[in-house]
DNA sequence: AATTTGATGATATGTTATATCATTCCGCCC
DNA sequence: GGGCGGAATGATATAACATATCATCAAATT
């Protein structure tokens, strides 16, 4: 079976962590908002809203409207189930849904090459050090979420 | 007069000293080139391509077709003159067309409220940290181009 | 002047995203 | 259980961002 987090979950028993986490907040994840969530944990790359509704077609013989699609992101995104690559537009479920890592300040390692995401934690420190340099430059940071462009290293080798 | 550079110059000498730079590298900063990369120096914020071209419309009274646009931002950015920022696919005058900084290598910190955006060099200890952990985590960075959110201290105060 | 090459124009189309109004679904209250 | 109200989804249109391709124009070279 496709594994899709961190700690070796199926996506059934993330989506079933998910599902509790949005009950907990008072909203609801509907059975479309689980297929569009599924869809992101069973891909390892991100996808693109399109994307993610030929995924719908041609695998699940659904079909989705894309504009339900961008509003189903929207919502995962609120409840932090979802992230957003701004540098691609494309999405990727977070990794860290059924662990404790905080969901909100995530950092994204992207290959150029072959378009894997790998979603870290970068240290307090370094952290720290960016924003002793930002505020020297008269602003101040509102998120930490980092997109760098990287070669993966099994790309690198080839 | 409006001042588009960290040391003072006129748009028209950063014009000049781009046109000599291009030169020394058998490229060509044409009529039209020299008309968008003007727009974007006489601009304090990141443009759209289809943003520029309204710009000369309406200021200007001269008509440049967006794919024109395009093509002539790619050709800028080749030549280190302008700077795309992927995250909010718009277009800026890089800063440093008449210092001596290294022109490959910025740092931007994007007001989020305003949109002004600030390009500054982080020093070497935090790239190195950085590297350190990317590199841990089984990939290498291509760029250090990085987009950070932000908001300036005007906007915070207000 | 003719040739060649690079730059620009014109047109079409692809991709990403939002606005808006209609319809359906679900929980709640009676 | 029937109706009500609000949330979710569908349908349609359109805006915003970007590229492909072929034609035309201009400049440098011979």
């Amino acid at each position: 079976m496709k594994l899709s987090t961190d700690n070796n979950l199926s996506s059934q028993a993330v989506l079933q962590l998910a599902e509790a986490q949005c009950r907990q907040r008072g909203s609801r994840l509907t059975a479309k908002r689980k297929v569009v969530l599924q869809g992101l944990l069973d891909n390892p790359k991100a996808l693109s809203a399109y994307e993610l509704v030929d995924y719908f077609k041609n695998t699940l013989r659904v079909s989705i409207p894309a504009m339900s699609v961008y509003r189903i992101l929207d919502f995962l995104q609120q409840q932090q189930l979802v992230h957003k690559l701004s540098s691609t537009n494309k999405f990727i479920a977070c990794s860290h849904i059924a662990c404790d890592h905080r969901h909100d300040m995530p950092q994204f390692l992207i290959c150029k090459q072959c378009g894997d995401v790998k979603e870290i934690a970068l240290g307090n420190t370094l952290f720290d050090h960016l924003q002793d340099q930002v505020q020297n430059a008269g602003y101040q940071l509102r998120s930490t979420q980092l997109e760098l462009d990287c070669i993966c290293h099994q790309c690198a080798e080839a």
